[in-house]
DNA sequence: GATGAATGAGTTTTCATTCAT
DNA sequence: TATGAATGAAAACTCATTCAT
């Protein structure tokens, strides 16, 4: 019906100098989204803010949308990495011990993308972002399905998916969404422990100690 | 930053045409907001689609942010509204019985809503229309903190927003995210029950029964 | 492969202001290409010349190759209303006397148009102006064709078709390259005679007379 | 009217593989021309499709035109010096017989080219690439020219550059039209045939047998 | 009230061409 | 000689909004 434009880049840079164009070139569009938001941030501007000339821009990205796209996708990258290293490094802890130090970790990744998060989140819904943050989240709700599909049987609950979705989706949102609305929140221990207790309540409904 | 656009609507309606104007402006708008986010949204295709002239449109919304903002508000309010008798409607009640009562409405909500609330929410953070989004959970975090401030002492937690906040903004985004990406699932009791799960474990550890 | 630019109008005017609009569009744009060909042409001189805002164009002509597209339509249609007129006003006139003035209006037609044909016609490939072009001889084509199969079986030619086209051809691009490499010719009889000789020379080989 | 681009080749490849590097930026361009015409076609694509870096094709080529150009002359080339050859060689023959093997080598010449002939003769008046089409034109006119002033003055007809220009005009539109919009009959006997007739028909009324 | 033609500032986008490596 | 990154003037094109009818 609406013909979708592209959102993929138009080459991969070969030489250094042009990866470093790339680079200038979504620095300075993170900056301006946040300044500005999606609907006021123009191609020239972001070419002028990065340093290189709009033909340049042009060579990398088929347009605005994919631009903001490749950010979006570069920061739930990078933010899926870091959750999924966690994951990693908290096996064999107990219980409550893992689920403290993942919550903490959601908020230091949120915390220390504050610019990025606060004011970009909001703004994820208009150049096709959303994809990403679906395929990082996609990405963790794999991984925990795998854990407890994992688990025996007495322990294992009725449907493995719902039961990753839950916890990624709540704690991710309630972090992603406090950055938004209640940044201070962010650095308020209380609020850090509430959600553990959302969590360490499930999974205690669930027979898990 | 810059002025603000003006968000509320020129005049209100009177006569039955008049309203019925309205009306298509809305249903239009909504459509295409859907089909192809705000971004690509114009006023042009919106009257078009509405069968009304551009300059009637205008008559009646005095810019593109204003319908969209309309548009979210009329969906909020209602939801807002139905959420917030059910939870009176449900007061008295032992605790798990309202919770899987509020839940079923939650989900009930938005399936009524489906076409809607699945296409059309990631767009609203485009054109400020969070406002509305924001508002309506707002109030229903209110109500909530209200409640719980009611609680004795010893039921009471340290910090009864933070608890409002959690509750209200897990299960909205459970339910909400699933409208997008899971859309089976609001038809799947084992889903709705691990909602209340999660929330009857979070009342648990609060000393909740 | 190469997806075609659309080569349509946008809308049809209503009111009698836009038609003015879009006859303004099209004389300005019927100069310019004289003036500068297709390459030079652009469209906020066309909108420019016609005094005519750029945003008037776009609201008729969906890129600069349609307004082309459109002129070319709009002359190659007159000038077969006009052949085809003529084809039938000879009717019943001796064989000669037909030939001898037909090659007159269609030597007459082109000098009518000499700005337009001399300088436009090479330009027709570029913007799609051949469809006309072809549509034209096409019909003139059908026309005679038909003729030739009326006739009686000892004058009808192997392949009716065959014969219209080459007469139409024929005299066509004779006429039509004159105008480009030799305009003086347009005024010389012994031009117009020789084109004559041809084709009476041809349909002596057919035995018509 | 303004300062005349360069047409000319900037250096002539003397090495093996620089004349492989003309030779695919030209096959490139021709092979682009037909698909997308002149105006499409951009000196980027051509040096991609050519696998040659724009750097290397600028090396060859001062600019688009110039490309095209080269590529009108040496398709034109082509065709002129084998039709002056065949007319040579026809040459003490009886007038019919010179007659349909000229037709037949002009249909032949064409045939060969169909890909280059049939799509790209209709860009060629884009980028002046007519100059090389009518100095072909030209040539074999002053040619037959030449002839006809040679004739004893009972059989020189009033104006020797129209007899030849009749000639030529017609049967190259003739055969040059069928590519494009007739390429069956390239291969129609019939075809061929009355195209002679034509020709013979006019040279009946000069008097010539 | 309704209409839809007109506007034009502002954006997006292209592409021939250069030039440092 | 070859490469391909960079350039930026110059187009193309959009769309919210106004206003005469």
């Amino acid at each position: 019906m609406s013909e979708q434009p592209a959102l993929k880049p138009r080459k991969t840079p070969r030489h250094a100098r042009s990866r470093a164009t790339v680079e200038a070139i979504l620095e300075a569009a993170a900056h301006l989204l946040q300044a500005k938001g999606y609907a006021r941030l123009t191609t020239n501007h972001v070419a002028e803010a990065a340093g290189v000339s709009i033909g340049s821009l042009y060579q990398y990205f088929p347009n605005k949308e994919s631009i903001c796209h490749a950010l979006a996708e570069q920061h739930f990258e990078e933010f899926t990495r870091r959750y999924l290293e966690s994951l990693d490094s908290v096996a064999g802890q107990p219980l409550e011990a893992q689920v403290r130090a993942l919550v903490r970790v959601g908020v230091e990744i949120v915390r220390d993308n504050a610019a990025f998060s606060g004011n970009l989140y909001p703004e994820l819904g208009s150049f096709g972002g959303l994809d990403p943050v679906r395929a990082s989240r996609q990405k963790i709700i794999e991984v925990l399905k795998g854990a407890i599909e994992a688990l025996p049987d007495s322990l294992r609950p009725a449907d493995p998916e719902i039961t990753a979705y839950i916890v990624t989706v709540s704690c991710g949102q309630l972090i992603g969404e406090a950055a938004i609305h209640r940044p201070a929140w962010l650095n308020d221990p209380e609020f850090e422990n509430q959600i553990c207790q959302l969590v360490l309540g499930y999974y205690n409904r669930l027979g898990w100690t």
